[in-house]
DNA sequence: TGTATGATCGCCT
DNA sequence: GGCGATCATACAG
């Protein structure tokens, strides 16, 4: 397998697992982004995700390799990010919901006609408007130019908080939602 | 601090 | 034709 895995995140992983990995890293784009402090998990088998029930022209992203962005639109107005993960064909990833705003904050600020730093990147519209992400970026390599991730600081062990995804209609109970505890920036406060 | 609502459109049935 | 993995604004308490 050629150079599709992340150096410290193991995308091979269940999205779960990934979601819960990725509390702390911090993603770029063109060098601007932050700190990941929100994340949810979907997989193939799960009724709200985009890929239960197979394959299709806009979730199709989602079931090829895994450390890919699949981008898409929601509500007809918001892109929303999300990292693919496990093998192919499992169609499972997961939504980056919120960062902590880290890099390039003036153009956050720009893109997003606002000043206050804690609603630049929390909720995952706001996040792909900060770092100005469209569908161009969808199926491209999250660990190679424009996207960059860095580890959290060794030593630096993140507490994450779990409890039920956001915005759903379907599995509303399942724990998949995982958050840096205590953060500012989450899009909602953990139970 | 919270509930309600409009905006807007690609995707799927 | 209907419905979101959302956000910003408006209003109530």
């Amino acid at each position: 397998m050629m150079n599709t895995t992340s150096q410290f995140i193991d995308f091979y992983a269940s999205s779960a697992d990934v979601a819960r990995s990725l509390i702390g890293v911090t993603v770029l784009v063109d060098g601007v982004g932050g700190r990941i402090v929100e994340t949810e998990a979907y997989d193939h088998e799960d009724p709200a995700s985009h890929t239960f029930g197979g394959p299709t022209r806009r979730n199709r992203v989602m079931f090829g390799p895994p450390c890919r962005a699949y981008i898409y639109r929601s509500y007809g107005l918001h892109w929303c990010l999300n990292f693919v993960c496990r093998a192919d064909g499992h169609g499972a990833g997961v939504l980056i919901r919120a960062l902590e705003p880290l890099s390039g904050v003036d153009i956050m600020r720009t893109r997003r006609g606002l000043d206050d730093v804690r609603l630049l990147c929390s909720g995952p519209g706001r996040v792909c408007q900060a770092l100005g992400i469209t569908d161009e970026h969808s199926g491209l390599q999250i660990d190679s130019s424009p996207f960059q991730l860095i580890p959290s600081p060794p030593g630096e062990q993140a507490l994450v908080v779990v409890g039920p995804r956001i915005g759903i209609s379907k599995a509303k109970d399942v724990p998949w939602r995982f958050g840096l505890s205590g953060s500012r920036y989450l899009s909602r406060p953990f139970r």
